[in-house]
DNA sequence: CCAGGTCAGGTGTAT
DNA sequence: ACACCTGACCTGGGA
């Protein structure tokens, strides 16, 4: 028991005393005790306190995340929204939400409208933070966890005021935006391939086994691979408006900070800091005229990534080559003098004037969807030009930039761009005290790391276990019939399963299959159907992907980060324990390890979170069968206090990488879906991994029906202070 | 198997 | 009209 508590404190990112936590904690759980009565009672009327745990509230915090972006996206003045604070509360407190994905979602305008009268949490937020006293200590925190010691937060936001703060979530939705366009014309793509293969084979009839090995077919159908997603995926956003900064500005842009890490060139234009996905020179030219008084055509941005043969990078100095004469082609070559016009011009004219360029550096890296991660380097200054005889005999211009002074230091990090510290062996791993903790079950072992504690102790309290157990009054329901496909699934036409999704599969096989977009929930290959374990629909059943490590916190206890770069989208792990009843659960007192299924709240939109898809992906009969009493509060939960995988080593955060999607394969019973967490971000090594708990501030309530409140110290640039 | 080669791809800018 | 050079696939040489 004492071992489970101190376990506990982690999971809620405390700081103060253990005591005093865990008293908070009792309470806590008495007043869900008290609540699960009423329920117990006979529940549907949905009487006693509202609802205080974890997972019915988990994303309703996300809603507000994703709303106040909206909110100072669509505005700027977020601080008279203060006032509004009180209607929202009471609002939660009637338990009538909706809630916004883990951040798949794209912040579009009819989004707008529905949620338009709740507003509020974004100010709510704030006042409920009290950030005066508060946000000096969050900011350290912060820059603390940015040390890589705790696995950093977020490249790009290290210190800063309010309005950075929610620069930087901007710049976090829009790269996500962007990553959702992406996964869904990965996804066009390769059904537009599948498609085509399909054809060839109806073509060729007879000969199946021809049409398998690629080169066979591809002579009569170039547009056999994808093309560009990435390229489509900005022209999607510049059709939609959806650049964030789509006008070209000088100096630093709002949200970005030195040692941000982009992970294509693509989500560059995404942002607005650099306007072409080819050029290696952003400049202004002449239609700039009218804004500006400058001699044009000036440069605003430049790519370094050893394209060319002349460069030379000595981190603080730069010596760029100018565009032109290139040949084009992967061996770097000069073909051509080079002549000062467009980039060239621009650059110069920079070095005229005196203006800043900001430079972002190019490095191959395994840590990147595309191998390649292009950092935010900061502001350089040309301090002189000239023209010479480069290495192949012609012509090139040559700029030397000195980096402004005053800017954050380079780190060695940055400006050769490794995988952090990842540890290739075993033995290179500093802290150890747990070679595996899954004690062999999952097919990659997932080391623990103890740098803080004297002397270094590994968790205990617990049986490691991947797949859930079943408690004995909980029956699984009988499983379901599948689809027909053979081998893998590959026509959503056709596929039974891909029906049951709104006729689409939910993942792209790209990258081992990753989930297009949070949705309400997901229809994945069970045992009865056709295909193999290969099939891209059971993308979540195919155990761990990635080299996670449980690592000690000074302040937030256990924690979980990859050493594998994670791409948005991916399957990261289930979320284990023992299956059931939540009114059983509530009998054990301090067990905070509790995850609610709340997967039908949700889609009935009784529960806190908000409607993923849009109506009619769920098919109405799967919801037929649930009385009234199984939609007011969730059924069953997940309780990993005793018996769990990875996934109860992951920390709260008011701004996760992490988003939790529910998912059905053997049955069809909404109360018992699986729970899978998925990135939402393209994930770094070493970053923590954190999803959002999702209680709703001022939703939990104590034995007296008043409010508790706990203090979050996540350490988010935008965190709410409060966990509830 | 990996390194190097190949080529399509979309936008801004100048002609 | 064209420069811009990335990203992902393809190919061929080495292990």
């Amino acid at each position: 028991m004492v071992a489970q508590s101190l376990d506990l404190v982690h999971q809620h990112s405390m700081v103060s005393t253990r005591s005093a936590e865990k008293n908070l904690e009792s309470k806590v759980a008495v007043a869900n005790g008290g609540d699960r009565a009423a329920a117990g009672r006979k529940s549907g009327e949905l009487k006693g306190s509202p609802m205080p745990r974890r997972s019915s509230a988990r994303i309703r915090a996300l809603q507000k995340a994703e709303e106040e972006e909206l909110l100072a996206r669509k505005k700027a003045e977020e601080v008279e929204e203060k006032k509004k604070c009180q209607d929202e509360v009471t609002v939660v407190k009637g338990k009538k939400r909706r809630r916004k994905s883990g951040g798949e979602e794209s912040v579009v305008a009819e989004e707008e409208a529905v949620t338009s009268p709740k507003k509020k949490p974004a100010a709510c937020r704030k006042e409920n933070g009290n950030e005066e006293p508060e946000n000096g200590v969050s900011l350290a925190a912060c820059s603390n966890g940015k040390v890589e010691e705790n696995g950093k937060e977020e490249s790009g936001n290290v210190g800063g005021g309010l309005g950075e703060k929610s620069d930087v979530l901007k710049v976090k939705e829009t790269i996500r935006l962007f990553n959702k366009h992406y996964l869904q014309l990965v996804q066009e793509e390769e059904k537009r391939c599948g498609k085509a293969e399909a054809e060839r084979k109806a073509a060729k009839n007879g000969s199946k086994k021809a049409s398998k090995s690629k080169k066979g077919v591809l002579p009569e159908d170039s547009k056999n691979t994808a093309k560009r997603p990435d390229l489509k995926a900005i022209s999607k956003m510049m059709q939609n408006n959806e650049i964030l900064y789509p006008v070209k500005r000088i100096g630093d842009i709002p949200g970005i900070e030195v040692g941000y890490q982009f992970y294509s060139r693509a989500e560059m234009v995404a942002v607005g800091f650099h306007s072409h996905w080819l050029n290696g020179i952003d400049f202004m030219g002449q239609s700039y005229a009218k804004e500006y008084d400058y001699e044009l055509p000036i440069a605003v941005a430049i790519v370094l990534s050893g394209m060319y043969e002349d460069d030379l990078d000595n981190a603080e100095e730069v010596v760029y080559t100018g565009q032109g004469g290139h040949n084009l082609t992967g061996d770097k070559r000069q073909i051509r003098d080079q002549k000062l016009e467009r980039g060239n011009l621009a650059l110069k004219n920079c070095s005229d004037q005196g203006l800043p360029v900001r430079v972002v550096r190019g490095h191959e890296s395994s840590s990147s969807y595309t191998g390649k991660v292009y950092t935010y380097d900061g502001l350089y200054k040309v301090v002189h030009h000239w023209a010479e005889k480069g290495l192949s005999g012609f012509t090139v211009y040559k700029f030397r930039l000195k980096r402004l002074e005053g800017q954050p230091i380079l780190t060695t990090n940055q400006v050769y761009f490794t995988n952090g510290r990842v540890p290739q062996s075993l033995t290179e791993i500093r802290g150890l005290v747990c070679e595996d903790i899954t004690g062999g079950e999952e097919d990659i072992p997932i080391p623990v790391t103890n740098l803080v504690d004297d002397p270094p102790i590994p968790p205990t309290g617990f049986k490691y276990c991947k797949s859930n157990k079943v408690a004995k009054n909980v029956k699984l329901p009988l499983t379901v019939t599948g689809c027909k496909c053979k081998g893998i699934c590959n026509d959503p036409t056709t596929c039974a399963c891909a029906l049951r999704n709104g006729s689409d599969f939910p993942y792209v096989s790209r990258d081992g299959g990753r989930l297009v977009e949070a949705k309400d929930i997901v229809f994945e290959c069970g045992p009865e159907c056709g295909c193999g374990p290969g099939c891209v629909n059971r993308t979540s059943q195919k155990g761990l992907r990635y080299r996670l490590e449980v690592f000690k916190t000074a302040k937030k206890g256990w924690a979980v980060r990859s050493w594998d770069f994670i791409p948005s989208g991916a399957p990261v792990c289930e979320y284990t324990g023992i299956l059931g009843r939540t009114e059983d659960m509530d009998s054990v007192l301090e067990n905070n390890y509790i995850f609610e299924i709340d997967c039908l709240q949700t889609i009935k939109g009784l529960g806190g979170r908000e409607r993923r898809s849009q109506d009619g992906e769920v098919p109405a009969n799967l919801l037929d069968k649930y009385d009234q009493s199984s939609e007011s509060m969730p059924e069953f939960c997940i309780d990993a206090g005793s018996t769990g995988n990875i996934a109860r080593f992951i920390n709260h955060c008011c701004e996760p990488n992490l988003f939790v999607q529910c998912v059905l394969s053997t049955h069809h019973d909404l109360r018992l879906a699986r729970v899978m967490l998925f990135a939402a971000d393209n994930i770094p090594p070493l970053q923590e991994l954190t999803y959002d708990y999702g209680y709703a501030l001022d939703s939990v309530l104590d034995s007296n029906g008043k409010i508790k409140q706990m203090p979050c110290y996540c350490g988010a640039s935008d965190c709410r202070k409060r966990l509830f």
